[in-house]
DNA sequence: TTTTTTAAATTAACAATGTTAATTATATTT
DNA sequence: AAATATAATTAACATTGTTAATTTAAAAAA
């Protein structure tokens, strides 16, 4: 009976990797059953097999991404930075991630997830994605006394809606209109989040 | 000739008037081609002739919906506030109308507009949509030396994707899971973000 | 090794969507 | 009143998610 266990989980990791790979290329706009199963080498029904609907399987690729993400940025911030300068840095390079990958950031952001089925655990992934990412950065500030307990709530509130504000104009709404600009005003707003440290 | 033109404003105001009362009553995920011509008592194709395509329709929802919420906020901040106090009382009133139709939300800063048809001008109006809101709160701050020129720019901003940010997880992700705790969680990173005055 | 049974995968089918083409009904002009 | 132009409707298509019916493959029993 465990045989059946493994085959269950690859063929799940079939669509799983399939799906991932449609966020990551074309969006969730052109992501559809359809299209899942002909990446995965099987007939759209199939998926029905391994997946309550089309949802259920999202879900599984967010906690992929969100690993994803934290070994991005852990790669993307120089190890030699520390306290503030890291932690901004980290930031940065989260948000450098979604907009190499716009569909994750309409998945995690933008996607309506009406059923409440699975949800729960998912939407606490999402909740807490970017906190979780810069973990390191804020226990560093915190044992370095650079922050203190009660003002770190604060920061870390603010900071997690003025990220995602800022990618939510740049991806969705155009604002700005150029990427250096972009950077230039995410890397402003940030530092001026920080700065009332 | 003019007779032509009455009509035919006639008519596009019907359909505007029916895509705006189900983005209000039923939101977004309720609306359809089908849906907007019942409620305008057309046949759904009818709609083809006033309007290039659905988007096209949607552009037009937006500017009723900017002006419509400019004068709920107008309404629901006490005119002896000014100042800071009025600004901040601005903004709440802001949120409280997208959780009052969160379809309005959806609207403007949730939904994909990929044809660059006549986007520009409307993109416009959503990127400006609170600064406008708040126009008169910032002159006052301004004629009065409240915020100096340079750091008003920073706040803005900040507060444009603060106010965002804060809906976004409110309305499409559970958090804070209820009312009051959002209510006061907005009232707090707003004054986090204006006490830096 | 056949035969039977079980499980898995596929094709058919449905309802809902946006959009266009073909057709009918309504005004307008001659 | 007849002919023409305009506007509205029904038909039709392609695409979506999902379920039911059917075929194919695998496992168990003979």
């Amino acid at each position: 009976m465990k045989n059946k266990e493994i085959q269950e989980q690859r063929m799940k990791g079939y669509f799983i990797q399939a799906t991932k790979e449609i966020l990551k290329g074309e969006g969730i706009q052109n992501l559809s059953v359809r299209n899942i199963a002909d990446q995965a080498g099987y007939s759209y029904a199939t998926l029905y097999n391994y997946f309550k609907d089309i949802n259920d399987l999202l879900f599984y690729c967010i906690n992929d991404f969100q690993e994803e993400c934290q070994l991005f940025t852990e790669e993307h911030t120089q190890k030699e930075l520390k306290g503030i300068e890291r932690l901004k840095a980290t930031v940065l390079a989260y948000m450098r991630y979604f907009i190499e990958y716009p569909g994750i950031f309409d998945l995690f952001y933008l996607v309506k997830m009406d059923g409440l089925g699975n949800k729960a655990s998912t939407i606490h992934v999402i909740n807490n994605s970017l906190e979780n990412v810069c973990a390191y950065d804020w226990d560093y500030c915190l044992s370095h006394g650079i922050i203190q307990p009660a003002e770190m709530e604060v920061l870390k509130t603010q900071l997690k809606y003025t990220v995602t504000g800022l990618l939510l104009f740049y991806l969705n709404r155009i604002s700005p209109e150029s990427y250096p600009e972009f950077i230039e005003n995410s890397s402003n707003q940030i530092s001026h989040v920080l700065n009332s440290k």
